[in-house]
DNA sequence: CAAGCCCATTGATACGACGTATTCAAGACC
DNA sequence: GGTCTTGAATACGTCGTATCAATGGGCTTG
């Protein structure tokens, strides 16, 4: 993982997070904070700070008497980056992955339609450089640095929506974009459609044509999606 | 507030997660756990526990020698219900209430679509009994009943779009309706070409109809913003 | 057999001590 | 004079133990 040397809480975090969302843990489970503590050989201190944040992830409940419950998966918030993180690199990556290309193809398409009426010329000049270093890097074995520029540019229209619950799934989208590339296609270069259709949005949004970008953007999700069910049934 | 018996550090939680979430504190704002720990009258472990929960929001950041350093609201967690419900109840409710409202207008319509395709049986009988439960409590001052039905049939459409995603967004959109109904409009009957839509909305979906539920829908909360501009400059 | 009381179990809180990373500044060296 | 090194102060990090409180199950009793 990444998240080692940044206190012992965070260990633990890194370890029952994963397996909880992993479906480790079948909802119901108790876990005791004694043996927690046991078998992490740390203090029911540091335990319990780690058991408070997997409750306000809603990962896990803490009654009296009880112990640490793990909650059905119905009641995770699945919105929470690191539940995200966690998920994606675990066993039901597909379907996480599929879960959150529906969530992009809602609402990427409203945010450049969004961005085509408030982006700042600045975020336009930006969208319109990304745009074309997809086009520059679209060709021959350098899917790494046409990566960098698919997210920025899918970065910059959810930022310029200027809508902050938008902006927060950047993160989000560069997940998405990145499994999607390690895993999938790695060998295979893009979609010389898809590549068009980024050049195409950055000059709607640049000439204020906002029906026109989310049409477009549309285009683009649509084609992600399509993508997805050919490569993973 | 609603939690207080929850045990000590909810207390702690629910005075500092408002007081950040309203910007009491700007960011980069310094608060150490001993002065807390002093001002709730609690021991430094309860302050840990409510720190690491807000640090897990991404409220603060904790660093050694430092302290509890306060975060800009660009790093704020927004889609954690708890974030959600402070960031309601403080000053900036309107900007909060019409970012949500973007976010439903861009997630409701593709559920909707989704629903049309997947709902089961039960879930159209659900979707028609709320609709026409709209209908019945929409003249004459029932306003509470009336957004029972209102929540539970938008609950409905996000659950049966089959993605967790948007059915983790039943909450938030309850939270907006609620605070609409609370707020602006209390003493108003709800429009009544509103409630026909949900009606035509509940028999699009009957008959699998997926473009005509999802415009119907993107109608209502195009409506919806409509009827934000209108109350809240 | 049922209803209510008692107690063991387990998390919740507190407190004091020590560990450790990080920062800032003083001082030495180039 | 400027830069690097080093050390001390500081505030979070971790730990162990002690005590409190709530809860669920078992026991008692009518």
């Amino acid at each position: 993982m990444e998240n080692q040397g940044q206190g012992l809480h965070a260990r633990v975090l890194d370890t029952l997070g994963p397996a909880i969302t992993a479906g480790e843990y079948a909802a119901g489970t108790v876990l005791r904070t004694d043996e927690l503590a046991e078998r992490f050989d740390v203090s029911r201190t540091v335990i319990r700070e780690a058991v408070r944040v997997l409750e306000s992830m809603r990962l896990v409940t803490s009654r009296r008497r009880v112990g640490v419950t793990v909650l059905p998966a119905e009641e995770w918030n699945v919105y929470d980056p690191q539940v995200i993180r966690w998920r994606l690199a675990g066993a039901d990556r597909p379907r996480q992955l599929r879960s959150l290309t529906v969530l992009r193809s809602a609402i990427e398409p409203v945010a450049a339609g969004l961005a085509a009426r408030l982006a700042t010329p600045a975020q336009c000049a930006e969208l319109t450089e990304h745009a074309l270093g997809m086009v520059a890097t679209s060709r021959g074995q350098q899917l790494a640095r046409y990566l960098v520029h698919d997210i920025a540019f899918h970065r910059t229209i959810l930022r310029a929506s200027g809508n902050e619950m938008f902006a927060r799934l950047g993160d989000v989208v560069a997940e998405v974009l990145t499994g999607r590339t390690e895993h999938d296609l790695m060998f295979t270069d893009p979609d010389p459609a898809a590549v068009t259709l980024h050049v195409r949005v950055a000059e709607a949004v640049r000439v204020r044509d906002s029906v026109r970008a989310e049409a477009l953007v549309r285009e683009i999700t649509v084609g992600a999606m399509a993508e997805l069910d050919v490569l993973a049934p």
